[in-house]
DNA sequence: TTTGCTGCAAATGCTTTGCATGTAG
DNA sequence: CTACATGCAAAGCATTTGCAGCAAA
């Protein structure tokens, strides 16, 4: 249950953030932008307001319940923290986003910091191309 | 010289650009906000509007002089196109950006945009952490 | 009842744009 | 002379904050 999640974190149980963290865990989207979670719960009868859902994505983060991301530079994205760490590639032509998990990347990226003297705490590694699939020749709008 | 790289890159040389080419090609910072990069000028007592250090660097991203960078998410920061490719680590303590390049990680990248029937244009990999520098105690403002 | 949460509207910070003036080619 | 650049001030957008009213524990 999801309100576990919450008390564990400290936080109140309340319906806007249940709201919020159900729709990331069992929506049919990924990766949404604060606007997009807002017009989500809208779209379902759900009114939560603009800077609530921007305060319990914050919260969220802080308590590592969601990660955040930067793919297009202006507008952050957010997502489930999944047990499994996986990276993004991004299309530039339908801002589709795939995940992708390896190995011997986050073993290089490891010996790298250590090498500098770095104790690392986080990392991005963002690929952006054009995926080939004949879905994707028009331009989707996932704002 | 500068001038040649603004011919080529189509665009008329003028004293601006002719200015911030040179701040990033041979001043002391590297990867510098637009508002650095106003600030800098400013101090050498070359005065540029802040507007036209957003045009001049945006005209430079679109000829691939420079690259534009968001390790934080909230401002941008540009550093001159190198030859070489290389990727950053940025210290979560003082804001330092160290540059670090990685055959191995490059070539993991091609072999999962290629799997995945992706066309990569490009990629970020941004580490972050804490330097165990003696010199990073305190908080550096690399505004 | 107390402490923390919500919604709204206003404020903020980075970046972009409109427009009149200036200047490279 | 013409097309493009510049500077300023105003606008735009994503995000944050102040505050009065509400609700969870």
């Amino acid at each position: 249950m999801e309100e576990h999640q919450l008390k564990a974190a400290g936080l109140k149980i309340t319906s806007p953030r249940l709201k919020i963290l159900n729709l990331l865990a069992h929506g049919e989207l990924d990766h949404l932008s604060a606007e997009a979670v807002y017009q989500a719960l809208k779209d379902l009868g759900e009114d939560v307001g603009l800077a609530t859902v921007y305060r319990v994505l914050t919260q969220f983060e802080e308590a590592g319940l969601v990660e955040r991301h930067f793919f297009s530079g202006n507008q952050a994205v957010f997502e489930l923290t999944s047990d499994s760490h996986h990276d993004h590639l991004v299309c530039n032509q339908c801002n589709k986003v795939f995940e992708f998990s390896n190995d011997k990347i986050e073993q290089e990226q490891a010996i790298i910091a250590e090498s500098l003297g770095f104790v690392l705490n986080d990392h991005r590694l963002h690929l952006y191309g054009d995926c080939k699939n004949p879905q994707c020749t028009h331009k989707i709008q996932s704002k």
